[in-house]
DNA sequence: TTAGGGTTACAG
DNA sequence: CTGTAACCCTAA
C-alpha cells in the first residue's frame, strides 16, 4: 500500500554524490548520519543509499556508451573520451591497519611540495577518474573534470582545484603530463599485466553528455568551503593512491593492447572483459594493500 | 552494516 | 513485452 514506489529526488541524489565525496563510497551510514545529508535523505536507508549509487554508476556506464554510439551514428562527432566507470578506490579512512608496504611503492615521493597530507579525497577521486577513463595516452583536464562533475557533484570551483592538484600531483611525482595529458605515473609493479586474451577495443565516445544529469549544483558556497577545509586536513591515504596507480597500470596495459587490436564493436564485451581483468587485478592488489571495490 | 544477487514496480 | 530503477534478501 504506502509506497508505490519512491524515485529518488534530484536533491537526493545531489546529497548522495556529494555524501559520497565527503565520505567516500560504502560508507553509507556515515552518510546517512551526517547532519548535513540527513534532512534532505531522512527518508532513505543505508541501504538504498547503497542501491542508488549502484543504479547510477550502471548508467553512467552504460548510458554513456550507448548514448555516445547514437550520438556517433547521429552526427560523426570525433571525439576521443572513453567514459568507463569501474574502478572505485576506498580505503578505511582512519583507524585500520595501513601496511607500509604500499607506501613503499612512493618511496620519499611524497614530500616534494613540502606537505605531508597531500592525498585527500579529491585526489583518490581524481586518480579514480584517471585510472578509470583508461585513456591510452591519459587523460586532458576536461576528461578529468567531466567525469568528477559527471559522476559527482559539481563543485564551483571544481576546475581551478583541479588544476593546482593536477599540477601538484605532477610535481611530486604521482601524475606524469605528456602533452596535456595526464597519467599515472610509471612504475612498474604489475607482473603478469600483459598476458590476456584481450578482445576487441573500444569505442570512441563523445565528451559532451553531460547535459543530461544538470541541477546537481545544489551545494552553498558555505557548503563547499567546508568541504574544501575538510578536504585539506583529511588523513593520507597513500595505500589507495598506490593502489590506484597499480591498477591504473593494468588497465592502460589493456587499453593499450586494444588499441593495438583496433577495430571492432563489441563495446559491450569489452567492458565485460576489462572489468573481470581490473577486477582480477584488484584482488591480487587486494592481499597486499587496502582496495575495496 | 555492506556488497551483491535477486525481485517487483513502473515507463516506454 | 522489455528495460530500468527502486526495493528485498542474505552472506560475510
Amino acid at each position: 500500500m504506502g509506497a508505490p514506489k519512491q524515485k529518488w529526488t534530484a536533491e537526493e541524489e545531489a546529497a548522495l554524490k556529494a555524501g559520497v565525496l565527503k565520505h567516500g563510497t560504502g560508507k553509507w551510514r556515515n552518510i546517512l548520519s551526517d547532519p548535513e545529508f540527513s534532512s534532505v535523505l531522512r527518508s532513505r536507508s543505508n541501504v538504498d543509499l547503497k542501491d542508488k549509487w549502484r543504479n547510477i554508476n550502471a548508467t553512467a556506464i552504460w548510458g554513456s556508451r550507448q548514448k555516445a554510439k547514437l550520438a556517433l551514428k547521429r552526427n560523426q562527432m570525433a571525439a576521443q573520451h572513453d567514459d568507463n566507470h569501474m574502478a572505485l578506490i576506498t580505503v578505511p579512512s582512519s583507524e585500520e591497519v595501513v601496511d607500509p608496504k604500499p607506501l613503499a611503492i612512493y618511496s620519499g615521493t611524497p614530500r616534494a611540495t613540502g606537505s605531508k597530507k597531500l592525498i585527500s579525497r579529491l585526489e583518490n577521486i581524481l586518480l579514480e577518474a584517471i585510472t578509470s577513463l583508461r585513456e591510452p595516452g591519459g587523460s586532458d583536464r576536461a576528461s578529468i573534470a567531466l567525469y568528477i562533475e559527471e559522476k559527482y557533484a559539481a563543485l564551483p570551483n571544481l576546475k581551478k582545484l583541479l588544476a593546482t592538484k593536477l599540477k601538484l600531483l605532477v610535481a611530486n611525482g604521482t601524475l606524469t603530463k605528456v602533452k596535456h595529458k595526464y597519467r599515472i605515473a610509471p612504475h612498474s609493479t604489475i607482473s603478469e599485466a600483459r598476458r590476456t586474451p584481450l578482445l576487441a577495443l573500444e569505442g570512441r565516445q563523445n565528451d559532451s553528455s553531460k547535459a543530461e544529469k544538470k541541477g546537481i549544483n545544489l551545494l552553498t558556497k558555505t557548503q563547499v568551503d567546508a568541504e574544501l577545509s575538510k578536504m585539506k586536513s583529511m588523513t593520507a591515504e597513500e595505500a589507495a593512491a598506490a593502489a590506484a596507480r597499480a591498477v591504473a597500470e593494468a588497465e592502460v596495459a589493456i587499453a593499450e593492447a586494444e588499441k593495438a587490436a583496433r577495430e571492432a564493436e563489441a563495446a559491450e564485451a569489452e567492458a565485460e572483459a576489462a572489468k573481470i581483468f581490473a577486477k582480477a587485478a584488484a584482488k591480487a592488489l587486494k592481499s597486499r594493500m587496502l582496495v575495496t571495490w
